[in-house]
DNA sequence: ACCTGATGCTAATGCGCATTAGCAACTCGG
DNA sequence: CCGAGTTGCTAATGCGCATTAGCATCAGGT
């Protein structure tokens, strides 16, 4: 595919105009609600074009639209990977869920920048044959963004919001709070008895990941001070060998494990039924997400964040920023979500020493 | 959000142009290879021209570039219903993760158009403020689709495929055989001696749908004859009460009862658990479609439709659809792939009469 | 010297909108 | 009658591209 045919002729304005006895400049005034005030038509000649617009079903071209500086209500999407394959579904489909609903409700369409190549493991915002101009804005989903490319759209002026915190100076966003989420859970854990936490994260550094972090070396320093945190085992993982890490939180002699996504959770709670220990009488449990479509076999102890509730209100925030008449305070260009927990069954006391 | 603001500023065509010292045309007819041949343009003019769109990283505005009559590889993705609720996941994400492949591959991004608004249930593709215009193309997916808007498609000469095959004529579309997939599985069944079949289906006049049926009743009809069909018990189902269509299975004395979801199949399957009917000892099952990312606690005897390649194949055959250096044949507007089945442990032949 | 063909570009134009300064005609008040 | 204000539009323009007819210059042949 090397270019593409030219799309068929359609009705245009000038054509509205001459059906209409009027110019084209009358056709887009009445088009546009713009048939009073400076423009003075009589409610005769609006008439007489609205019933012709009607008649012949005309639709302005979005691309003459933008062309002449105005915006269309399409909202670009960005993710830093692909969106559908099976390995990404849990992560994208509650937030692509929520930016739709939002976008039905807003009567705005959606951009895919599926185009965007990828350079280093990483898609590409900006490349040779990037169509940001054709959207009005821009959503950023992904758990690690480029940085660079950040600074780019905030020095381009050019209006989007990323979908969770972002550290960044000036970019907006809307993001959950992890930190404090994570926090309440530890702190939980802490009352209950717990001294010796085993931390089992995502090796990135993706603002999400870092909040639940400082969720749980904050809190563990507020409970218990410097030596609490030395207690604790913090396990970066790309997920690639979980034995290896089961077999390091059962090493440290951790009486409760924090993981942070659901499916790794899924495998160390596999791995303990293997090897007869019992959750949570023997070794507690604390996840800081949820499962995906598939389900979970165990009601975990765990976060429960509105990801598809954060998505949607991104996309509001966008949607406040591109429209002229909407004043945005600086402060909320910048929203936290709050993140409620679920109980579950797998975080009680610690058992008594018993080795 | 009533109307956009206008987005920033950026450097134009003009601009590079006046930096490399050269017309707005020529810079135009290097930027797109054109500096050779009616052009005539030399080499030293069109490396000095390179260097300035190097150095400034122009991108052309895809919004003039549509106006003046040249695609921007956008593809239109038209779902008759939201396509990301959890509700929808599995009959899209397959769809849509073959054409994020594909359109990544063809360097084309997606226009998704989320602002259709739903009338009578379902989401019309033509309305005021459409902007298929901003699209080279479109896909269309769906089970049902409106035929008036399909004609409409067709008689405007807009580029467009549909996903699954349309009875409409003149509609290009990529189809999954399920009518020989389905009646592979007859023939088995009917090898194996099944003589009583039920059927249960979706309540739709989906061509999906009515291809399954077709499967069903014309290899009944090749197999046994009138008879065989007359036996045959059709259940049309909302899936609304799905143990009232269990009931009406069990009456009718069926041996092998014919589901076309992998959803309603797991549930019948438990019907057949709690009423100590065994399967497929007792009773036989073949499921017409897969579950999907759940996934199913039981291997059915079914079909395994192709359906990200078949999205991947329809995304494929539009390209070559817009591309005018490629010439389409007629008879390639209208692609069917095998639907393969999966053997499965459901089906057996049927048991001695002992009722 | 004149004519033809080749070279190196460019001026002009159009795509379909949105915007606005301004023209012609009319009315009213002094 | 004249001037000011109002009404009803419209001509003109620009947005940023892609396309193409055509101009000026040069070289070679007759």
């Amino acid at each position: 595919m090397t270019t593409s045919k030219t799309p068929s002729r359609r009705i245009t304005q000038r054509r509205i105009a001459e059906l209409a006895g009027v110019s084209q400049a009358t056709v887009s005034l009445v088009l546009n609600d713009k048939a009073d005030g400076a423009a003075r038509i009589p409610e005769e000649t609006r008439e007489r074009v609205l019933k012709v617009l009607r008649e012949t079903g005309y639709v302005a071209d979005p691309a003459a639209r933008r062309l002449a500086g105005v915006g269309n209500k399409i909202l670009g999407v960005f993710t830093y990977e692909p969106a559908f394959p099976t390995e990404s579904q849990d992560f994208y489909a509650p937030l692509l869920s929520g930016i739709e609903q939002a976008a039905e409700d807003l009567g705005c369409d959606l951009l895919l920048f599926t185009s965007a190549p990828v350079v280093n493991g990483s898609r590409r915002l900006f490349h040779e044959h990037n169509r940001l101009r054709l959207a009005d804005g821009c959503l950023l989903l992904g758990v690690e963004m480029d940085h660079a490319e950040l600074e780019h759209l905030v020095a381009d002026g050019f209006p989007f919001v990323a979908v969770g915190r972002r550290d960044v100076e000036g970019v907006p966003y809307v993001a959950i709070d992890y930190a404090s989420g994570t926090a309440a859970l530890i702190g939980q854990a802490w009352e209950l008895g717990h001294r010796r936490f085993a931390y089992l994260h995502v090796d990135s550094r993706g603002e999400s990941v870092l909040d639940r972090r400082a969720g749980v070396v904050d809190e563990l320093e507020r409970r218990g001070g410097a030596s609490a945190v030395e207690q604790l085992l913090t396990i970066p993982s790309l997920g690639d060998d979980l034995q290896r890490d089961w077999a390091a939180i059962r090493d440290s002699g951790a009486t409760v494990v924090v993981v942070e996504t659901a499916e790794w959770a899924e495998r160390l709670h596999e791995f303990a039924a293997r090897d007869g220990v019992e959750v949570p009488r023997q070794l507690s449990m604390i996840v800081l997400s949820e499962p995906g479509r598939g389900g979970g076999s165990v009601e975990f102890t765990r976060l429960s964040p509105p990801r598809t509730a954060l998505a949607s209100a991104a996309t509001s925030l966008l949607a406040r920023i591109l429209d002229p008449d909407d004043d945005v305070r600086p402060d909320e260009l910048r929203q936290t979500l709050p993140c409620p927990a679920i109980a579950g069954v797998t975080l009680a006391g610690p058992a008594e020493a018993t080795e």
